[in-house]
DNA sequence: ACACCTTATTGACACAGGTCAACGTTCGAA
DNA sequence: TTCGAACGTTGACCTGTGTCAATAAGGTGT
């Protein structure tokens, strides 16, 4: 079982650090505590650790409450896609709801707590909290977005924009959780970066080589300093 | 308005051809009914009319009756960057939930009929018909599922895959309308083609060719025929 | 503190697909 | 039926990334 034990971060959905993020809808607070009661709290994950694997029968969404998961799929022939990244407060596994089985699979990249939310149980309550199943379409739709934006990016971005993007993004995922904009620890290893923005792990190594060059970054392993976020900007939109 | 004219295709959602492709789940007669009356049918549109257009205020998703519905979203630099072809049956729109703007444009590639679904009606209806708000969550939950495999396809694979895969996915929907599956006729441009899969008009035109020579395909203008779909599959998977 | 293994950087080279240009074909309007 | 514009094909060439390979730098467990 996964109900929260006694070295207890957030026991509720209440008191959550995260919870305008996390659910910034008009809930009120008794809704708050019928949704807080389908939740379930899991206990740390370790690295490396899977939230749920590809093909596995589909039951629950999950928040993610501290560190960082990533989404994969595995294709045919054996090859990696990662699908994203997922930062505290954002819910991943969405794709599996149509198919009743898990579309990707998704691991910590550091040690991480996930909430997980059982899905029969969010419908049931949703038919009841309209403002609870508006905010589910909501996140779907958004999710969909950014895939559209992601496949734009790969369709029509040079090495260099894609990278400038990556970047600006996981910057204003920082600043939404109250952190340096400019200053921040990817998580991710090159090779994730690469694969997710379909580069090899040599091309991103070279761009920010290139963009450390330009002083638009400082970049010391997986700690990152934008220096220029106007030029980085400008990267991400032209050539 | 848009409610249906003499020439009437088909009155409401009961008697609908498409039937069990639009809204293939388990909702009795009844409950038909009352999604049928938030339903609105549109006149049949020309080619290049446009259904939505992206940053709109978004009210409704629709539903293809007949022809073939083209989405697009335009990059800041004034490019254009196709996300989706939509056939009968399936459901275009959804990525304006979130952002209550639609996110894309939509428009005719032929001429064509939709449905219109006004979304505050469709949320109040899921509500009280359960099975309807599920149905709504997995539709959303494919389209997610999809986008995720066209990131893979332009993240990983050659000209050559993606034109196979992409041929494969038409082949499929044909088969599904109760059309030919190896005999069909592309409504989409080239250009329209290589924009979908991240690649120019040129080598859509040449990759044609090569799938020519090797007698899998046989190409005229339009018109396409699958002579080896055991090749194609094979080119979809391989390099 | 060591050894080991994973991750990252850098260089040389190759090639798939983009670009540019010319030409052919189809389709719709008048 | 003819005309013009949009669409499609083909060829020659170029370039951004991938590939391969060698090296360096971290991180982790003992």
């Amino acid at each position: 079982d996964v109900r929260p034990c006694e070295h207890n971060y957030q026991a509720n959905c209440n008191n959550c650090r995260l919870g305008g993020i996390c659910l910034p809808f008009a809930l009120e607070s008794k809704e708050i505590d019928e949704l807080d009661s389908i939740v379930r709290r899991s206990k740390p994950m370790q690295k490396g650790q899977h939230v749920y694997n590809e093909g596995e029968e589909f039951r629950s969404v999950f928040a993610v409450r501290s560190g960082m998961i990533k989404a994969y799929r595995t294709t045919d022939d054996g090859r990696e896609q990662v699908t994203g990244f997922y930062y505290p407060g954002e819910i991943l596994g969405m794709d599996g709801i149509g198919s009743n089985a898990h579309a990707s699979s998704a691991k910590a990249l550091e040690t991480s707590a996930v909430c997980e939310i059982p899905f029969t149980s969010l419908e049931k309550l949703s038919t009841s909290l309209p403002h609870l199943q508006r905010h589910f379409f909501q996140l779907m739709s958004r999710e969909i977005a950014e895939d559209q934006q992601l496949i734009t990016l790969l369709s029509k971005s040079s090495a260099d924009e894609r990278v400038a993007a990556f970047l600006l993004s996981v910057s204003a995922r920082n600043a939404r959780l109250g952190m340096s904009s400019t200053r921040f620890r990817l998580s991710m290893s090159r090779v994730d970066i690469g694969n997710y923005l379909g580069l090899t792990v040599e091309t991103v190594s070279r761009v920010f080589g290139r963009m450390q060059k330009l002083e638009v970054l400082k970049v010391e392993n997986r700690e990152i300093e934008i220096l220029d976020a106007a030029g980085l900007r400008k990267l991400a939109e032209v050539a």
